[in-house]
DNA sequence: GATGAATGAGTATTCATTCAT
DNA sequence: AATGAATGAATACTCATTCAT
């Protein structure tokens, strides 16, 4: 007796707080459950092979369910999409603000995508497959991953003074392509490559793509 | 007997057996006007925003029609990525196969990419884009052009006797990567950049990507 | 043989004409049978007793048919009022186009609707029932009888240059209340009361609603 | 042992065992708002456009309270049905039980049923209005008016040694499909007409309709 | 008593596919 | 070959009702 004795304060609101909560925590349940089987299965069947019905089976619950928690299949999706890039842009941001010079910067950048993309396997499956319809979630996120490096780009060519060789509009959707397929294509199985040279194959063709005087050493 | 016998000029046609071909010839025609209308609809609204319905009734045709021609939805969508391949196949090679050097080898296959991509745009932007579901066709056509590439590549490493500084197998995904990309963006919109730019960009990246030493410019 | 011949005319279309309607037939025969069995199925169980499906199998089709026919529940159900409203309105302008005088008119009115009642049973029953839902209709059939009555009775008072000493517009209301309730509740079993008394009844607190004078017997 | 004696007020009021009363008081509460959310919410959207979610969110309580005051959907609907015929009734017995003579007893319930109605709007609204789905009461409001018009007016006849001209059983249709298509008609929008213009109209109709010789005036 | 998350049967609707004509 | 009406399984979504807390 005597241990721990509830506060005062804490048995002035004896009910009212643990009872909303176990409710409360009962439905963030649900629908964290609704989440983790939506991307499973998104990632495994794509938008249009999974069912809302699946989904709720899939979470252990019954059908109508899911839509106390989502207005919709869409809605499931584009929340999976959004929260997803989200992440992914705070963790490469991340990544690039602490490297020095280009070279770092680069390769820290595909790192962190690479990283990211093993912890988050499902729903990067998602975001970089063919699925990921740009109908379903209101923008296209390779678009905005694109914009992002266009934006960096320019950054670096004004502050270098150069006239950048590329379009740099057309270089960054190369780049972003070129992630896409080669993570995708990764994930659906990690064994195909070790980790390590997927982050060096991308960062180097990113350099080289990026550098003036890429080109000239072609002496064929 | 004699009647209603064939002009020569329809005996000219390869068809055979020109007695049958009113009939053989209808056929032919009503089946290739079903294509055209899935190619036109799929690259609109993508594989699920289709219906046979819309397909027949865009060609003029009866509903029931589509499945005398078709096994199903998904035959008729094989069909065309698939006939598209091969023609996309025999484009580049034949672009290549006229190409004496790497450079003027790599320029021709992005200039007939690109190319082949305007002329065929519709059926370009069906296989290019999001919705080209690999498991309505059941082959990849990006891993069939990334496999492509890579058997070059390890020809040319073998040639030269070379060992590759970039894992060609994910480099050639890489590629791919990055044409379906942009090629998919430019052809949703042409006018976001001009031809040549589209397929000097392409064709710069895969060079400095590819070549031995191109990584060593960039000193930091 | 030789008799009946197909003439010339008939023999030069083998097919197209019979092969058309055979079809056609079939699509109109279908239609009809929905339309029956929903005004059956609606004049029982009411518009929201009645599911599509019921529809359907009542009429002896697949459930997806009723969607070849008709947009939606409410659409057939809107057809079927309209119709009838349709039907109901010749019925009684025929009826009282015919009649001279006051009296005359309205009993013809009377006889008019309580006869098209009789041989329309099903749909009367839905469509001076509760559940005919202005709702579902765009315009309340109720309304619009009201509205006829109420003109034929301005006109009346301009012609006798009569201010009428009773509302027009409440009157209308009142009068078409008084005559979907009885049609209704006779409907429901008719063995409940003489058609003759019905009519009789109808047209005696019409005509003495109406008449200027008629309250006067009411001294008080 | 005397302590907290309910008060002399409190012990007025109608309520049993004053030391429970604080829960029974809480409960009548609630039930009390249901109905009310009920009424409201029935006369604005019909006995189908209410959920039982609708009527619980508008009173301020959980989903599940409701099934705590009421049997089902239609348990709440036959209650507020039900009480409100009641309170009609006495409303029009008090009335025409202080009205000497016929003229003075029929616009002395005229007078009632627009003075109910107008104090009653909601309610009288879902009684008098389409969706009054007579399945879901058990007797229909109407019938019962309908028959307690009858039976006066048997007595009225019996009383005059008069046989009725025309059928009461009928009459007394018309004329309470006349008062409800009335009611619900200017309760839609009370400015239709001031409400002494529906007492007159009712008035004026039912006596004219009712008595005898009412019909001799049309000399036509 | 009240809560509100969960249930699951019910209903509308779509669409790939078949088949009698 | 073509037609097009019909099919019916699949699917999304709703809502009256229950029950553990």
């Amino acid at each position: 007796m005597g241990v721990t004795q509830p506060s005062r304060a804490a048995r002035r609101l004896p009910r009212p707080r643990p009872r909303a909560s176990a409710a409360a925590r009962s439905r963030a349940a649900s629908r964290d459950r609704l989440l983790a089987s939506a991307k499973a299965l998104f990632a495994e069947r794509g938008l249009h092979g999974v069912t809302t019905h699946d989904i709720a089976e899939h979470a252990g619950l019954a059908a109508g369910t899911f839509y106390l928690h989502f207005e919709d299949k869409r809605a499931i999706f584009r929340e999976i999409a959004l929260e997803t890039v989200g992440q992914l842009r705070s963790c490469v941001d991340a990544a690039t603000a602490g490297a020095a010079g280009l070279d770092a910067s680069v390769r820290a950048q595909a790192e962190a995508l690479v990283g990211f993309a093993e912890a988050n396997r499902d729903v990067m499956q998602i975001l970089f497959s063919a699925d990921a319809d740009a109908s379903a979630i209101e923008s296209d996120v390779l678009d905005w991953l694109a914009a992002s490096i266009e934006a960096r780009r320019r950054q670096r060519a004004a502050a270098n003074d150069l006239e950048p060789e590329l379009d740099p509009v057309v270089l960054s959707q190369a780049i972003v392509g070129m992630w896409a397929r080669v993570i995708a294509w990764w994930l659906r199985d990690p064994r195909r490559a070790p980790r390590e040279r997927i982050v060096r194959t991308l960062t180097r063709i990113q350099l080289s793509g990026t550098q003036p005087g890429a080109q000239s050493p072609n002496p064929q």
